[in-house]
DNA sequence: AGCACGCCGACT
DNA sequence: GTCGGCGTGCTC
C-alpha cells in the first residue's frame, strides 16, 4: 500500500507525531512529499503536511484515505522537511508549530464549521435554521440554546451532519488592468476627429507611447491627471481591452531609489572580502566572524559578497536585527540590487509576505533581506548566509518555538556547503569564543572607513562628584549640558541615550514610603506624564497618578528616578531654543511614526535626538559629532549574567554613532559606578579587553560560553500548585542527568509575578551531557501529561534573557 | 483542538 | 428512568 506520514495541523502533545494515510488513486502518481493536504482525522477534516512517503503494511487497524492536496506546488522542500524535524527536536517543540513558523503566515488555515442536511427534516427546522438551504455555515454563538438543542438531536438521528472546510487565504488580489487595444492607425484617425476631448487626446497620446503596458483605472487617471469615465468610456469603445491579473504585492518596489555601484574596498575591507570570497567561490561550509569596530565599512563589504555569490549562480540571504531600525542599510541594499531583492519583517502584511514568499520560492528573487524569521526564506542554492549585528538578542524567538536565527543559518549553511558570515563590532561571547577555538574564522577591521574618521574620544564623567558639588538629583553634569549647548551653536547632532523609558522610575510617597505596584505582576509602576498615568511596563497595566498616598493620606509624593520624558523635559527648560526629538516604545507606536523620527532627525530638524537603546543600533548621521549617555548604569546590576555584556554592548554601540564622517565625535558617559570594568572598556572602545576579562569572569563562575545553559520553567494561577510543579520537575530531571551537569534551582524568576502567573525556574549547566535532549523531551511527554491544565512547562534552550 | 465515552446528580 | 454536567482519552 503506498501511503504518507502525514503531521496534522493540531499543536499538542498527543498530536506531535505524524499519522499514515492512504493514498488515493488519482494521486497514486502523484509526489505528495512537503505537500499541504486535507485529512480525515476523528470526526472531522483537518490540513496536514505530508513529511514522508512509503510503503505500509499495517493491518492493525484501517488506514484512512488523504482526502485532497491544497496547492500545485509543495511547500516544503526536502530542506525544510529536515530542518524542522532537527529544529523541533533542538527546541523542544511541536513539529507543526516549527512548520507553522518556517512558512508564511497566510498558510495557516481558517476552519469553517458547517451544517448539512442529509435526512428529512422538519419543513419550520429547514426554514428558520437552514434559510431553505442544503448547508450553511455555522457558527454555534450565533444561534440560541434551544436551536442548538434541536440541531444536536438531529444530529444524533442522523438527519443532519456537521461538516468542516478548510479556507486556503491570501491568494492575493486580482485586480482589472486595462492595455492598449489599438494600433498605430487606429490612434491616428481617432486623434484627427474634431469631437475628440482633451483628456481623450491625452489618453490616445500616452497610449501610442505605452504599446505594451497594463494599467489600472486609477494608475491611468493619476498619470493623466483625467476623470475615471473617460477611462471608462475608452474602454466601451474598445480603445482598451481589460483583463485580471494577480497583484503581487512587493513592498521593496515603493523604497525610491537611483542604482549605485560597488564603492572601492579599503585595506581592511579588501582582506575580508578576499577571504571570503574565496570560500564562496570554493562553495565551502565555512564560518567568519567579522570583528570590525563602528563605521568600519561592513555594509560595503556585505553588498560585494553578495554580487559576488550572485554572480556565480548563487542566492545570498541577509539578516539584520530589526529592519525599521536600518533604513540606510535597507536603502543602500535596495539601490544596488534594485528589484532583485525580497525584503521581509514583520511589518509585512500576511499577503505580502506570501508573494514574496512564493517569488522566493519559485527563484525568481535571489537576494533576501529580512529580520529573524527571514532565515526561513525558502531559497535555494544558497552561497552566502550574512548575520549583522551578530550579537543582538532580537535573532533569538521569544515565545515557542524558541530558535535563535544564528542556529538556523549555520544549520542551512551546513546544509547548502555556503559560508555564513557573522558580523559585529561587540561579537556575542559565545561566537568570540568559537573564533577563538578555531571554529569560526576571525577577520578583523579596525579603522574608520571614512577616510579620516576616527574613533570618538570618549570621557567617562562620575556623577556621584556632580552630585557632591552640584545639587544631587542632577541629571546633566555641567560638562554634558555645555557639549550639547557647543553642538546645538555649531549646527551639529547630539545623541542621548537613557535606558529607561516614562517619566520617573516609580514614585514613594515621602511620608510613609508607600510604592504603587502593578495588581498582575507586583512590579513598582511607571509614571508616565504624557498619558498621565503609572504603567506596568511588562503587562501594560494602566492607572491614575494618586494625588494623596491610598495608605497614609499624605499629600507629598516623590517622583524617584529619570527616564526619557523627564529628560526631554530639562532639556528643554536648560537649554533655550533647543530642539529634541523623543525615540521610545511611546513615541514610535504609530506605524511610520520611528521613520518618521528618523527622517527629520537626519534632515537637521532636530539637534538632539534623545531616546532608549533604540538610539544605539545602527543609525548613520554623519552630523553627530557628541554621544552623551545620561545613565551607564541602568541594566549593570540586573540578576542576568549577562549584565556585563549587555552593558558593554550597549554603551560601545552607541559611541559608534558619533563622529561617522570624519568630523572629530565625542562621547560623554555619566555613571555612579566609574570602576565598572564594562563601562571603562567599553569607553575605551576595547573588544578584546572585555572579552578577556568577560570570559575570565564566566570561567570562574561556570557560565556560557564555558557551559550551555537550558532554561526549565513553570508558570500558573497561583503559587503553591505551581511551586510544587517545579520540585517536581526537578525530581524527574536530577536522576537522569549527567552527574557533572549542573542543577541551579529551582527558584522562582526574576520577575516572579507576571500577568498574574507565578513564574519558576531551573536552571541547566552543562558542558557534554548525553542525557540532556531525551531527559528533556521525556519531561515534555511524560511528565507534562500529568500536569493540570492550567500550569505551563517551557524549555528554552540557550536563553538570551533571564529576566 | 474537538468530539465521544462514561460516570454522577437533577429533573419530566 | 432520562438529560446533561464535564473529567478522560483518542484521533492514522
Ligand atoms: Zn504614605
Ligand atoms: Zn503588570
Amino acid at each position: 500500500m503506498r501511503t504518507a506520514s502525514v503531521i496534522v495541523d493540531l499543536p499538542t502533545r498527543q498530536t506531535n507525531q505524524p499519522f499514515t494515510y492512504l493514498i488515493p488513486d488519482d494521486l497514486l502518481d502523484f509526489n505528495l512529499l512537503g505537500h499541504r493536504v486535507r485529512v480525515p482525522f476523528g470526526k472531522r477534516n483537518l490540513m496536514g503536511y505530508v513529511v514522508a512517503v512509503g510503503q505500509s503494511e499495517r493491518s492493525d487497524f484501517q488506514l484512512k484515505k488523504i482526502e485532497s492536496i491544497i496547492d500545485e506546488k509543495p511547500v516544503l522542500n526536502s530542506e525544510m522537511l529536515k530542518l524542522s524535524e532537527w529544529l523541533s527536536n533542538y527546541v523542544f517543540s511541536y513539529r507543526v508549530q516549527v512548520i507553522q513558523t518556517i512558512l508564511p503566515n497566510a498558510f495557516k488555515p481558517k476552519y469553517l464549521k458547517g451544517l448539512k442536511i442529509v435526512d428529512q427534516v422538519p419543513e419550520k427546522i429547514k426554514e428558520n435554521i437552514f434559510l431553505n438551504n442544503q448547508e450553511i455555515e455555522f457558527l454555534p454563538k450565533n444561534y440560541t440554546s434551544e436551536q442548538i438543542k434541536v440541531i444536536n438531536s438531529l444530529i444524533r438521528q442522523g438527519k443532519i451532519v456537521q461538516t468542516t472546510t478548510i479556507q486556503k487565504k491570501n491568494k492575493g488580489k486580482k485586480v482589472k488592468v486595462l492595455s492598449n487595444n489599438l494600433n498605430d492607425n487606429d490612434i491616428a484617425t481617432n486623434l484627427n476627429k474634431k469631437s475628440l476631448s482633451d483628456s481623450q487626446k491625452k489618453l490616445l497620446i500616452f497610449l501610442s507611447g505605452h504599446r505594451d503596458g497594463f494599467f489600472q483605472v486609477k494608475e491611468l487617471a493619476e498619470i493623466l491627471d483625467i476623470s475615471k469615465s473617460t477611462i471608462l468610456t475608452a474602454e466601451k469603445k474598445s480603445w482598451l481591452k481589460k483583463s485580471e491579473v494577480r497583484m503581487t504585492r512587493n513592498p521593496v518596489k515603493k523604497i525610491a531609489v537611483t542604482k549605485t555601484n560597488a564603492v572601492e574596498l579599503n585595506s581592511d575591507q579588501k582582506k575580508v572580502f578576499n577571504s571570503v570570497e574565496s570560500a564562496i567561490t570554493k562553495n565551502e561550509n565555512k564560518t567568519f566572524l567579522l570583528e570590525g569596530i563602528t563605521g568600519s565599512g561592513k555594509t560595503e563589504v556585505y553588498l560585494q559578497l553578495i554580487e559576488k555569490t550572485i554572480a556565480q549562480g548563487k542566492t545570498a540571504l541577509l539578516l539584520v536585527p530589526e529592519i525599521a531600525l536600518t533604513p540606510q542599510m535597507i536603502r543602500l541594499v535596495k539601490s544596488r540590487f534594485l528589484d532583485s531583492v525580497a525584503l521581509l519583517h514583520s511589518g509585512l502584511s500576511d499577503g505580502e509576505r506570501l508573494d514574496q514568499w512564493e517569488e522566493i520560492r519559485d527563484g525568481k528573487i535571489k537576494i533576501v533581506i529580512g529580520t529573524r524569521s527571514a532565515v526561513f526564506s525558502p531559497l535555494t542554492n544558497i552561497g552566502l548566509i550574512i548575520m549583522d549585528e551578530e550579537h543582538e538578542t532580537n535573532y533569538k524567538q521569544e515565545g515557542n518555538p524558541r530558535y535563535h536565527a544564528r542556529d538556523i543559518a549555520l544549520w542551512r549553511a551546513k546544509y547548502h556547503q555556503a559560508v555564513t558570515l557573522l558580523g559585529s563590532a561587540t561579537p556575542s561571547l559565545e561566537s568570540r569564543a568559537r573564533a577563538q577555538k578555531g571554529i569560526f574564522k576571525l577577520l578583523t577591521m579596525n579603522h574608520r572607513a571614512v577616510s579620516g574618521a576616527k574613533l570618538p574620544d570618549v570621557s567617562i564623567v562620575d556623577m556621584r562628584e556632580v552630585w557632591q558639588k552640584e545639587h544631587a538629583d542632577n541629571d546633566f553634569s555641567p560638562t554634558l549640558l555645555k557639549k550639547i549647548e557647543e553642538r546645538k551653536e555649531n549646527h551639529e547632532q547630539t545623541i542621548l541615550l537613557l535606558n529607561r523609558r516614562g517619566f520617573s522610575s516609580f514614585v514613594m510617597c515621602r511620608n510613609c514610603g508607600y510604592v504603587p505596584r502593578c495588581p498582575n505582576c507586583n512590579l513598582s509602576l511607571t509614571l508616565h506624564m504624557d498619558s498621565h498615568s503609572l504603567k506596568c511596563h511588562y503587562c501594560g497595566y494602566e492607572e491614575a497618578i494618586p494625588k494623596k498616598c491610598p495608605v497614609c493620606g499624605s499629600p507629598q509624593i516623590r517622583y524617584v528616578g529619570t527616564g526619557t520624558e523627564k529628560i526631554e523635559t530639562k532639556l528643554n527648560s536648560l537649554v533655550n531654543g533647543i530642539r529634541v526629538a523623543r525615540l521610545d516604545q511611546d513615541t514610535t507606536k504609530r506605524k511610520g511614526s520611528l521613520e518618521k523620527i528618523l527622517r527629520d532627525f537626519g534632515k537637521g530638524n532636530y539637534d538632539v535626538l534623545l531616546g532608549t537603546q533604540m538610539v544605539a543600533k545602527g543609525l548613520d548621521f554623519p552630523d553627530v559629532t557628541l554621544v552623551g549617555v545620561i545613565n551607564a548604569d541602568i541594566g549593570l546590576n540586573l540578576p542576568d549574567f549577562r549584565s556585563g555584556e549587555k552593558t558593554f554592548q550597549l554603551l560601545t554601540q552607541v559611541a559608534g554613532r558619533s563622529g561617522r564622517a570624519g568630523k572629530t565625535g565625542e562621547v560623554i558617559i555619566q555613571t555612579f559606578n566609574p570602576d565598572n570594568y564594562a563601562i571603562k572598556l567599553a569607553a575605551d572602545q576595547n573588544y578584546e579587553g572585555f572579552y578577556k576579562t568577560e570570559m575570565s569572569i564566566r570561567h570562574i563562575a561556570d557560565y556560557s560560553p564555558y557551559y550551555y545553559t537550558i532554561q526549565v520553567g513553570i508558570d500558573g494561577p497561583d503559587q503553591f500548585p505551581a511551586s510544587r510543579a517545579i520540585d517536581e520537575v526537578a525530581e524527574f530531571i536530577k536522576p537522569k542527568l549527567a552527574k557533572e551537569t549542573i542543577v541551579l534551582g529551582p527558584t522562582p524568576k526574576a520577575i516572579a509575578k507576571l500577568r498574574n502567573r507565578y513564574y519558576f525556574q531551573i536552571i541547566l549547566k552543562y558542558k557534554k551531557d548525553p542525557n540532556i535532549e531525551s531527559t528533556l523531551s521525556e519531561l515534555q511527554t511524560v511528565f507534562g501529561e500529568k500536569l493540570p491544565k492550567d500550569i505551563y512547562l517551557s524549555i528554552d534552550r540557550d536563553p538570551v534573557s533571564f529576566i
